[in-house]
DNA sequence: AAGTGGTCTAGACCACCTC
DNA sequence: AGGTGGTCTAGACCACTTG
C-alpha cells in the first residue's frame, strides 16, 4: 500500500527509510519484536536488497532498530535522545524537546577575524567575518549565550532581516550555499564570569556548560566557529553514540 | 602491492579501510588533494565497486575524507578529535591523548539495584547488579570519579582481580559476552558537592562536567549505567558529529 | 566528451540461528 | 532444513564537474 515514488529525485532508500520511520513512530513495530525481514521489504516495496539494506543501515545508525545476524531486525524502545545524534541546531534541538524558545540579538556586525578565530575558520588573520551574539531564551528565561563567527563564500553577505526571516542561522547558511553537514566540538564545564552571569541571571561562579566548535560544509570548508555558554541547571546535552 | 587477504575472516571492506587509513596516516594523501578514485581502488585492490564504497563510507563517517559528486574524494586535515567519534572508554580516550593514567578502586560490590538504576538497566527492582566506584588519576592528580552499575548475563560474575588484569571495565565486559557497542549519554555542568570536591581536590561549588549514560550490547541489552564526574578544569569532551 | 561519485539491480555465498 | 542478516560481485544509469 505505501508505495515509493520512482519519479521523485529523492533516493529510494531514503523514501524507504522515511516510510519505515513513520511505521515505527506509529508503533506498528513493537520494541524488541521482529520487524519485516529484508526479503519481505524487498517484495512489499519492490526494491532490491541493497536498497533495503541502505535504508536499514540508516535506521540502525539513528538508533531506531538493531539487527542480529541469523535472527532478524528488531525495533528499539523509542527514546527522545535517539534522534539527537544528528547534527542539529539550537532551534531544532529545542523544537524536538517541545520547548518554547526565543532569541535576543545582542550583536550583529562584520569584523576582522582575530588570530584564534581566523585559525579555526582557516582564514588569513584580519579577514572579514560576521560576528553574531545571541541570548537564547526558553519559556521566558535565559538559557544560553551564543557567539557565532561566520565565514561566507566570497561575495555572499547576510543581514539582520535575513537572519530573522530564516528563523535560524543554519537555515540561512543553507540558502547561502554553505550548508553545515558536520562539526568538531568540545564540551566542558566552566564557572560563570561576571558578564556572563549577569546575562544568564546567575550568581558568579555558577556552573556553565560550554560547547565550542567548528562547523563544516560538505566540502570540508569551515563556515562557523561558535561558542555556546549554557546554564548548567537548564541544559543537558544528549548524545547517542555508536561503535 | 598492499594486497588484501581473502582467506581472512575480516571483511574485505574493513581490510581496505584499514589499508587506506594507514596510507592516510603516513601522509601519502595530502589534505584537500584528490585521493585515488573508486575505479582506481577497484583495480589496485581487485575488489568490486560496492566494497570500495563500503570502505569509503566508513572513512567518511569517521571524518577522515570527504567526497564531492562529480569531482572526487579528498583527504581531510588530520585532527586528533576525529577519531573520538567512536564509542570509547576512559582508558582508550586517555591513551589517545597520551596521558599517563591510573585508577583507584574505591568500591566494588554486588548490591540490589535501586529504582533508578533498575529502570536504566531494564531490570526488576532489587535485582543484583555490580557496583564499581573508581577515582581516575591523570599524571598523578585526580580528574574524575566514576560510578558504574553493571548488569551481566545470567550466571556471569566478575572479580576485582579480573577487573585489574583486563585493564578496563569494557575489556572485561567483552570477555563476558557483553560487548558494549552503543550508548545513550547526557552531559551537563554541575557544582561540586562536598564529598565529590574532597575526592577531586577542589573547592565546593567548582564546576564539574557530569557525563551520565547507559551502554548497550549489540542486541540492545543494557549492560552498564554510569556516572562520571569530571573536573571541569582538567577535562574536555571532544566530539565529531555528522549529519 | 570523459570522468566522478550517487544510486540501483539481480544474483551469489557465507555464518549463524531457529525449528 | 530453512530462514536471517553480512558480505561480495558485475553491471547499469544518472547528475554533475572538468577539460
Amino acid at each position: 500500500m505505501p508505495s515509493l515514488d520512482r519519479t521523485s529525485p529523492i533516493p529510494l532508500y531514503h523514501q524507504l527509510k522515511q516510510a519505515l520511520m513513520a511505521r515505527l513512530k506509529q508503533g506498528e513495530f513493537r520494541p524488541d519484536r521482529p520487524m519485516p525481514t529484508e526479503t519481505e521489504l524487498m517484495r512489499t516495496y519492490r526494491v532490491s536488497r541493497i536498497t533495503v539494506r541502505q535504508a536499514m543501515q540508516a535506521l540502525e545508525q539513528d538508533g531506531l532498530i538493531y539487527r542480529v545476524p541469523g535472527r532478524g531486525t528488531f525495533a528499539k524502545e523509542p527514546k527522545i535522545s535517539r534522534r539527537l545524534t544528528r547534527l542539529s541546531s539550537f532551534s531544532q534541538d529545542m523544537q524536538e524537546r517541545n520547548v518554547r524558545v526565543a532569541s535576543r540579538l545582542l550583536d550583529f556586525r562584520q569584523e576582522p577575524a582575530n588570530g584564534a578565530v581566523a585559525e579555526k575558520l582557516d582564514l588569513a588573520p584580519e579577514s572579514p567575518v560576521w560576528f553574531i551574539r545571541r541570548l537564547r531564551l526558553a519559556d521566558g528565561g535565559p538559557v544560553a549565550v551564543n557567539l557565532s563567527y561566520v565565514r561566507l563564500p566570497r561575495g555572499q553577505s547576510i543581514t539582520v532581516a535575513e537572519l530573522e526571516t530564516a528563523g535560524s542561522l543554519w537555515a540561512l547558511l543553507e540558502e547561502k550555499e554553505a550548508q553545515p553537514v558536520e562539526a568538531d566540538q568540545t564540551l566542558e564545564a566552566i564557572a560563570a564570569q561576571p558578564e556572563l552571569a549577569k546575562l544568564l541571571d546567575l550568581p558568579v561562579g555558577a556552573p556553565i556548560l560550554l560547547v565550542e566548535g567548528v562547523v563544516y560544509t560538505r566540502w570540508g570548508v569551515p563556515v562557523e566557529y561558535f561558542q555556546v555558554f549554557n546554564r548548567g541547571d537548564r541544559y543537558k546535552f544528549v548524545l547517542h553514540r555508536t561503535r
